[in-house]
RNA sequence: GGGGUGGUAGUUCAGCACGGUUAGAACGCCGGCCUGUCACGCCGGAGGUCGCGGGUUCAAGUCCCGUCCACCCCGCCA
């Protein structure tokens, strides 16, 4: 027998018993006569005491352990004298006296310590990712998923949905992101693509009566990393027969809810508030908008009239916007650290960045052109104080918003105006179609199965909207989930009629025997009695990141990739034995 | 594809602007001492392809060019 219990739990009521115990050296004080070892399972921390008292002959064995040797110790639990009990772990009353020690497994000197207390770099992390696994930190973000998936599963089962797996070797599908592609043996030519998420499957199991599916599934796409993107990453994802917009959002905020109360003890309040595309767009430039703070971004179109600055005037003449964001407690920025900031702005697109502090009255070189009143109503419009500066952007919509959404968010950053705490919010109401300047059509937003409003379908059916403005007013059944900042789920009501279908596909240009090729089994099924359906996806790596404080998503997956997309424990990807490829038809053609 | 930051001992870093003795510190490691420590303490010791390649120079960790890797961001991610 290895053990008896585990470290971290050894407790009051066990003083006086013999335990045995097995885990890692995580710290030893070797004082020569007595030695003290920290032993360490995934469940917590014990300390090991040696006396030649107890055992001579463990006592000396006990002098050649070394950090994270992996032993099994049996001995007495006894409470510590008084006066050297350790508050900092929960065991810190007590100590196991041992009678007997075993070396299960010695180890060499480690690479990084399992307590450095400072960063170590992640190309060493990863490179010995079962190291990095073994620190508690790691440790809890890995406990922390476990829970989310498993109170998840908890909670979906109770509301009947299925569990049901679809395949990870599936048909390519040329809109939307790179695929990830496989190569068939036996179809020489012929390649599967790994999905970038089982969207098509799950509409069929609608089709197929299942009423409810889920599944915590992998997802695959070929797209350049970031902190929260990964080639590999998991989806909550999920679909409901007989359902509208609110039937699925409320759902989600009773799992999301119960994951919470489950995993972290806390208590979200629901329902979540709720934001339509065009006023997220409105007020912070993103629609996935951080609420932890304020800083909204103000019209200033009427103020900006009443003035003479050719900039803005200029802009709204050329059918642009002006708008504005509150530079809290900027006052103080100097002239090169104004000019730093019209840089930043100009990085996200901006012409320019026009300023106003609020320093012993106005104090800006566009001060000049607005009266008095004007500049006051500015600075009531946007909360603006003294210490404060008023900041700018005049351009065509889509960047006014876009810059002063991440001026908004740089700010917040910079002045720590950035509150704690969980606060989600839904996107609803997202246009249908989004105009794709480089392919001269529209493009489905959310996805070509994404049901139009109720209104606008009557419209799309019988009034002929061909015209740019038209297509651009039709709004879509699709939401999103926004986590402080963070897109952690969209979804949407699926179109379930064959007529509606086809006439989407006529809209984004998608000709019927396209449409057949990539989607018909979708389309087919649609034909046989399809319920009205929709669902969500939740991205569980960036759900679970948020929830453990990580600032990244590889800290909550337990073997994640390089930017390169490389993993640096298994060294994949890699290059194949010649034979091989020869067996998959496959040539390499690679210039150096 | 583009912009930025970094790469020096096992680890985390300093040294680089202004080139010039033997490249330092802390932690870790090895040896010794230590019966109440808990980031134990004390004494001693070992440990370096300064990412890689080229160039400038009497002389390069330091300057120049190229390149690789990692991270952050833009593009991309329906």
């Amino acid at each position: 027998m290895y053990r008896d219990r585990k470290c971290g739990e050894v407790s009051e009521s066990q003083i006086g018993n013999t335990v045995t115990l097995s885990g890692w050296v995580f710290r030893w004080r070797d004082h020569g006569g007595l030695i003290f070892i920290d032993l360490r399972d995934r469940s917590g921390i014990v300390q090991v005491v040696f006396s030649p008292d107890v055992s001579e002959d463990a006592h000396k064995l006990a002098h050649t352990l070394r950090s994270e040797y992996v032993i099994k110790v049996r001995g007495e639990v006894r409470r510590r004298p008084e006066g050297t009990e350790n508050p900092e772990i929960p065991t810190g009353s007590l100590e196991v006296y041992a009678s007997e020690l075993e070396i299960l497994s010695k180890a060499d000197p480690l690479p990084f310590m399992i307590d450095e207390p400072k960063e170590i770099s992640e190309p060493l992390r990863l490179r010995y990712r079962y190291l990095d696994l073994r620190r508690p930190e790691m440790m809890r973000n890995l406990v922390v998923r476990h829970r989310v998936t498993k109170t998840i599963r908890d909670y979906l089962d109770r509301e009947g949905f299925l569990e049901i797996e679809t395949p990870m070797l599936t048909k390519s599908t040329p809109e939307g992101a790179r695929d990830y592609l496989v190569p068939s043996r036996v179809n020489p030519g012929h390649f599967y693509a790994l999905p970038q998420s089982p969207q098509l499957f799950k509409q069929i199991l609608m089709c197929s009566a299942m009423e409810r599916y889920f599944q915590i599934v992998r997802c695959f796409r070929d797209e350049d990393l970031r902190a929260d993107r990964q080639p590999e990453f998991t989806q909550v994802d999920l679909e409901m027969s007989f359902v509208e917009v609110d039937d699925v959002i409320s759902i989600v905020e009773g799992m999301l809810s119960y994951v919470f109360r489950e995993t972290l003890e806390i208590e979200l309040s629901t329902p979540f508030e709720r934001l339509t595309y065009r006023d997220s767009m409105e007020r912070f430039g993103t629609d996935k908008p951080d609420l932890r703070f304020g800083l909204e971004i103000a019209e200033m179109e009427d103020l900006a009239r009443q003035g003479s600055f050719k900039v803005f005037l200029n802009a709204l003449e050329a059918g642009g916007r002006v708008k504005g964001v509150l530079g809290k407690g900027l006052a103080g920025l100097s002239r090169k650290e104004i000019d730093l900031l019209t840089e930043e702005a100009q990085s996200y697109g901006a012409k320019g960045l026009a300023w106003i502090k609020l320093r012993d009255g106005f104090d800006s070189p566009i001060a000049k052109f607005f009266p008095e009143g004007v500049l006051k109503a500015m600075a009531d419009r946007l909360g603006a104080e003294q210490g404060d500066m008023m900041l700018f952007v005049a351009d065509d919509e889509d960047t006014t918003l876009d810059v002063l959404g991440r001026l908004r968010l740089s700010i917040a950053r910079r002045q720590g105006l950035i509150g704690d705490g969980f606060r989600f919010c839904w996107v609803v109401d997202y246009p249908l179609l989004e105009w794709d300047e480089e392919e001269g059509r529209f493009q489905a937003m959310h996805h070509p199965f994404t049901s139009p409003a109720d209104m606008d379908i009557e419209r799309m059916l019988k009034e002929d909207i061909n015209d740019h403005e038209g297509l651009s007013s039709l709004k879509a059944k699709a939401y999103d989930i926004v986590l402080n900042g963070y897109e952690i789920g969209g979804g949407s009501i699926r179109i379930h009629r064959a007529d509606v279908q086809r006439k989407m596909f006529e809209l984004l240009r998608i000709p019927e025997e396209e449409a057949q090729l990539k989607f018909g089994f979708l389309i087919d099924a649609l034909r046989y009695g399809a319920p009205p359906h929709g669902g969500i996806a939740l991205g569980l790596d960036r759900l679970v990141m948020l929830m453990v404080g990580a600032d990244t998503i590889r800290d909550v997956i337990a073997f994640p990739k390089t930017q390169k997309a490389v993993c640096l424990l298994s060294n994949a990807p890699s290059p194949v034995e010649e034979k091989q490829l020869k067996d998959l038809h496959i040539k390499l053609d690679i210039i150096e």
